[in-house]
DNA sequence: AGCACGCCGACT
DNA sequence: GTCGGCGTGCTC
């Protein structure tokens, strides 16, 4: 008699699966289990049921219990898979993590019900007698929406309830079952009118939908790129008849711009249950939304990178707004990126996806323009006219530091041209990547700055709070009355930061009403949204800000962008410095002049000749991308080659040097095709008191590379100080 | 990762 | 005599 067995993954950083008797349990493939493990209980996923074991069959222990609630489906697991793999991971942990918090507890997942009521069309109301205020309240609600789920019943009336009740006695009302999918009321808008771009790039996409095709979306800020998605969405969830309804994915970057294009997908989509899985939403929420998705009932679902993972049975389309935008890469656990995540789940899926952006990353540029196989090459649709008539493209000037010095971080060109937009009642925005009020507390006597104890960083000063910040650990403390180190009280702030730069604003221009956008300021969670309105009712003639402002937030009145501080970026050490640089000046142009009126952006810089500039003036993004993709050719950086960063980190440097060193030679001895560096230290050598240490692979091949990894991650997990040190491996990384 | 088992110091 | 420190080693 043969015993059922399941192969269960499991959330502890071993990499393989167990095996577990059935227990007279039934599960299927992707059920959520609880198991014993170790002295403990925990959840686990059944990845097989079989009947037999490599492990010794007396020695498996019962799985504790099945739950029936839900399940990863067989792509959305081979998704897992394939990442788990690539990104040398544990599958249990990598399966584990793709879950909202309440279901790697447990307990059961309680997936809530909710009632929707509609008024029986041959209601005959006139029974009520008009006493009876609550009830008439409810159906005047239910002829004016002809749908209500609970929820939007409970805004309407106390007692609704009661109501509804007496209301379905009566036959008036009938009752049904809805998905918890967030009630939303549709607003009429009116449909943009379409230009050539925008009209052939729909028809494109629409052309090949029952195949994997990847499609870059490439169209400047204000070009009607989230019109195309709404327009192709809206033909893809077209119900077929007989055919379960298409689902979609949008991921998005980060909640700073979801509101915005969630409210757009809502009002212009309104028939289709929309769901968002970002990580503001509360753990309840989250499960509710997740499961929407995951049972089809959810059409739209828009998320942050995580919500890749997402199953959805009925996946048809990907889109990825933004898809250069760095937050798509999860910086622990495991280092995947959502853009070449999204892109296999399309291919095991045959289904479209479409990478939108003003600035591709370099890799999907690549992609999109000298891929040698037809296979594999990107589609191109390109919206090169601003969607909003007459807009203008705005005119970028440097101003070069070094004939117009600055004074208090500003060029007095810069303050002009400040002060003429307020003369002229139009607003400006400044843009400067620094929170705080000075990035350095300096000793004039003994040259001293203020360090972080636990980190290669210096600690910012911040006036307001009268304390120094570490922006990388978040240590605080009281600013020194004198300097530590020779006792002179003669202790200065340093450099420009945005409460400084407010402060001196303010000064300069006491009638402008200045604001200031960073995330100090925006700690509340609806300040960003009040300061929107103000900014919109023209209430604010100056905002101040960092990369908050950039993203995604239309201003129609903002005529003048000032860039304080680009230099530190322009000769940095990364290679993808530039890159980032240019797609974070054209964002940040694309602030102005979005309605009629046109566009100013003053950026101060020393080296005004830089390449970099010559291009964005000509907003020029296709010269710009094909000259970095020459110089990355030369170098052989990626997208040409390959990288894989080994990084290590511990309380004493010397075993990260030995643990990095031991893998070094390892990897070495294993002669493969691929170049292995020396371990070096990286940017920020200490950080949160552990000292780190980095080794990097370089390989012309994905393939070649994987290759090594494969022999060489478990002999590193066999290393004996391998356990001594924090270590991660870190596939096509971002930063180094 | 946890949690057990295990072998050496200051306490009811 | 025991409570407990955290070193290694295993987890179906």
């Amino acid at each position: 008699m043969s015993q059922t067995i399941f192969n269960i993954a499991l959330d502890v950083p071993l990499n393989r699966t167990f095996d577990y008797l059935s227990g007279g349990f039934i599960a299927r493939v992707g059920n959520r289990v609880v198991v014993p493990f170790a002295g403990r209980n925990l959840v686990g996923v059944v990845l097989e049921i079989k009947q037999t074991s490599d492990y010794p069959i007396e020695k498996l222990k019962p799985v504790s219990h099945v739950f029936d609630d839900v399940v990863f489906d067989s792509h959305t697991l081979k998704l897992l898979k394939f990442c788990a793999d690539y990104y040398h991971y544990p599958l249990g942990q990598a399966l584990i993590s793709a879950l909202p918090l309440r279901l790697r507890q447990i307990k059961p997942a309680v997936s809530r019900k909710q009632f929707a009521y509609q008024l029986l069309p041959n209601a005959d109301i006139s029974q009520i007698p008009a006493r009876k205020v609550v009830l008439h309240r409810v159906i005047a609600a239910l002829q004016a929406t002809p749908v209500l789920a609970a929820s939007e019943l409970a805004f309407i009336t106390f007692g609704w309830h009661k109501a509804i009740l007496e209301l379905k006695n009566l036959g008036l009302v009938s009752e049904h079952e809805v998905v918890a999918v967030k009630a939303f009321m549709p607003i009429s808008t009116t449909e943009p009118i379409l230009n050539d771009e925008q009209v052939s790039a729909i028809q494109n996409v629409l052309v090949l939908t029952h195949i994997f095709k990847p499609w870059l979306l490439h169209g400047i800020t204000g070009s009607g790129k989230t019109e195309v998605y709404i327009q192709i969405l809206r033909k893809i969830l077209q119900p077929i008849l007989k055919q379960p309804q298409a689902q979609v994915l949008v991921l998005v970057p980060e909640i700073n711009l979801t509101p915005q294009l969630e409210a757009r997908f809502r009002s212009r989509l309104s028939q289709y249950p929309l769901v968002t899985l970002h990580s503001n939403l509360s753990e309840s929420e989250r499960l509710q939304n997740w499961l929407a998705a995951s049972t089809g009932a959810a059409k739209i679902v828009i998320g942050t990178r995580l919500s890749v993972f997402t199953p959805m049975p009925h996946l048809k389309l990907i889109v990825m707004d933004e898809e250069h935008d760095g937050s798509y890469k999860q910086q622990d656990g495991m280092r995947y990126h959502a853009r070449d995540v999204a892109m296999v789940r399309a291919k095991q899926l045959n289904i479209p996806i479409i990478l939108g952006s003003a600035t591709p990353s370099l890799e999907t540029w690549h992609n999109s323009t000298q891929n040698k196989t037809q296979k594999n090459q990107y589609g191109l649709l390109s919206l090169k006219q601003r969607a909003v008539e007459n807009a203008a493209l705005p005119n970028i000037f440097c101003i070069d530091t070094a004939k117009s010095p600055t004074e208090n971080g500003l060029s007095p060109l810069l303050v002009n041209a400040l002060r003429e937009r307020l003369k002229r009642g139009e607003q400006s925005l400044l843009f400067i990547n620094r929170r705080g009020y000075a990035p350095v507390l300096y000793c004039n006597a003994c040259q001293w700055v203020a360090p972080c104890m636990r980190c290669s960083a210096r600690l910012v000063v911040h006036l307001s709070k009268k304390r120094l910040e570490c922006h990388h650990c978040g240590h605080e403390q009281k600013i020194p009355l004198q300097c530590p180190s020779c006792g002179n009280a003669d202790l200065h702030p340093t450099g420009q930061a945005t409460q400084r730069l407010e402060q001196t604003l303010q000064t300069l221009l006491p009638t402008a009403h200045i604001a200031r956008v960073d995330r100090d300021s925006m700690r509340n969670k609806d300040a960003l949204t009040d300061l929107l309105t103000q900014v919109h009712n023209q209430e604010i003639d100056i905002l101040v800000g960092t990369q908050m402002l950039a993203k995604g937030h239309d201003f129609p009145h903002l005529t003048l962008v000032g860039v304080i501080d680009t230099d530190s970026a322009l000769y940095s050490p990364d290679f993808r410095a530039s890159e980032r640089l240019f797609a974070q000046l054209m964002q940040v142009s694309g602030r102005a002049g979005r309605a009629k009126k046109a566009g100013e952006v003053l950026i101060q810089t020393a080296f005004p000749q830089h390449a970099l500039f010559d291009a964005l003036r000509s907003q020029d993004y296709v010269s710009f991308a094909n000259a970095q993709l020459q110089e990355r050719s030369v170098m052989q950086f990626p997208p040409v080659s390959y990288f894989a960063l080994l990084r290590a980190e511990a309380n004493d440097y010397a075993q990260v040097q030995q643990f990095l060193n031991l893998a070094g030679n390892l990897a070495r001895e294993l002669k493969q095709d691929v170049m292995i560096y020396d371990p070096v230290r990286p940017q920020m050598e200490r950080l949160k008191g552990m000292e780190r240490g980095q080794l990097l692979l370089q390989a012309n091949s994905r393939v070649a590379l994987q290759r090594l990894l494969k022999n060489w991650m478990p002999q590193c997990r066999e290393l004996p100080i391998a356990t001594k040190v924090r270590w991660s491996l870190d596939i096509d990384p971002l930063e180094f």
